[in-house]
DNA sequence: CGGCTTTGACCGGCGC
DNA sequence: GCGCCGGTCAAAGCCG
């Protein structure tokens, strides 16, 4: 009898076991197909990326055999300078390695001779000169350096970016009453990297931080994320990257949801340096985690070049509207393709394709894509978003892509 | 006691 | 030249 129950027992686990093992059957097949999607993505990319490699090197010589050469103060291609700016963020040796190189900072080549102070120096922000830093190199922006503009829903008084911050300062910008709170990194005495955090006016639990420099040591492991976002979408304004509007006077500010320049911060010291925006708030009417690349560069900063560039970490079925939907100001080859895309009846196909043809020509795109997806995903996933744009996971294919 | 925050003062850029 | 404003300094206080 007991034998029975026994028997009993077991066939009921099995039948159990079986249903279990179907579903993950399923989901096994399921994976699998999608890894075989990205294999393909992934194998597209990387031609796509050799070849524009190919020609970027043909460029670069066929520019040094003219004289001229690149413009010194591009430092090469934009690829070698966002990738110094990637490994700035992330190994120390890659970066002192980079600064090594007594006229190369930043992806920025420096004409002149500075001493070695000044070269720790110049890694730092102060877009004016001040005693400690010296100056800031930026060579498109008159000396003025990037920032990189965080906004995320944040209850805490400051974003747990993974750095050690020191308060020096705090400050009532005029309109806006909460107050701005300035810090210094302080992993290294000698880091130049500051960021201001202030509360947005109009949604106080929205955290806006804004990040400035470029950190000269090793950071931990739970920063280089953030680091190498910051980084990328620095370098990727400051490259004039192909995300760059085609032309100097489209200055069109980037829209989502159908908002002109949502949560568009407008302060005087945006007025004088580049900045990118990565937007990392939900929007409350979708619950949807949106992440968004923007410059608050006009029309109230109009000194400088609009790079506009969108992500939506939306459903894919979504995703259409909210890609297009938006208004313009996304990458001009991904607007460009929205609406060339033949692919009417399968959206989700064609913002694959033209993500990834974006993706593949324009190396900063790309490691600012990474960059993010790797804070999004250390971070634990924000939102729904866990790596995943449109379905396919471009964290994967494109840190395959970036390694 | 060392490190951090607070906060008023100071400095420089910029517009008028 | 003057005033406004953002950014930074630095002394004092706080905290672990």
């Amino acid at each position: 009898m007991a034998d029975l129950r026994c028997e009993i027992n077991i066939n009921e686990r099995l039948s159990f076991d079986d249903v279990d093992a179907a579903l993950v059957k399923e989901e096994v097949i399921g994976v699998r197909e999608e890894n075989m999607r990205l294999k393909t993505l992934l194998q597209k990319i990387e031609v796509d990326y050799k070849n524009l490699q190919k020609k970027v090197s043909d460029f670069q010589q066929g520019s040094k055999k003219s004289g001229s050469g690149l413009d010194s103060k591009t430092g090469g291609d934009g690829e070698d300078q966002e990738l110094v700016s990637l490994r700035l963020g992330a190994s120390s040796t890659r970066a002192k390695s980079a600064s090594d190189h007594s006229t190369e900072r930043n992806g920025v080549v420096k004409v002149g001779s500075e001493g070695e102070a000044a070269e720790v120096r110049d890694e730092g922000w102060p877009p004016v000169k001040t005693q400690r830093d010296g100056d800031g190199e930026v060579s498109q922006t008159s000396g003025k350096r990037a920032r990189v503009c965080v906004r995320a829903r944040c209850d805490t008084p400051t974003m747990n970016d993974g750095c050690q911050w020191r308060k020096y300062g705090q400050k009532i910008a005029k309109g806006n009453p909460c107050p701005r709170a300035y810090y210094r990194c302080t992993i290294s005495p000698t880091c130049p990297v500051r960021k201001q955090v202030q509360r947005f006016i109009e949604d106080r639990s929205i955290l806006i931080t804004t990040y400035e420099g470029t950190h000269n040591h090793p950071l931990p492991l739970s920063a280089t994320a953030m680091a190498s976002t910051t980084s990328a979408a620095a370098s990727m304004l400051l490259s004039g990257s192909s995300a760059s509007q085609p032309s100097a006077t489209a200055t069109a500010p980037l829209n989502l949801y159908g908002q002109p320049q949502p949560y568009l911060i407008s302060n005087s010291s945006s007025n004088t340096s580049p900045t990118i925006t990565l937007d990392l708030i939900t929007n409350p009417s979708t619950s949807n985690t949106t992440f968004n690349l923007y410059p608050s560069a006009s029309p109230a900063n109009p000194r400088f070049p609009t790079t506009n560039l969108s992500f939506s970490t939306v459903d894919s079925n979504t995703l259409p509207t909210a890609w297009g939907g938006g208004g313009g100001g996304y990458h001009p080859l991904l607007q460009q393709k929205m609406f060339e895309s033949p692919c009417v009846g399968n959206p989700n196909q064609a913002l694959t394709e033209t993500l990834t043809k974006v993706i593949s020509s324009d190396p900063s795109f790309r490691s600012t894509i990474a960059a993010v997806i790797s804070t999004m995903t250390a971070n634990g996933g924000v939102g729904k978003m866990g790596g995943e744009i449109n379905g396919e996971n471009l964290a994967a294919a494109d840190s395959n892509t970036l390694s």
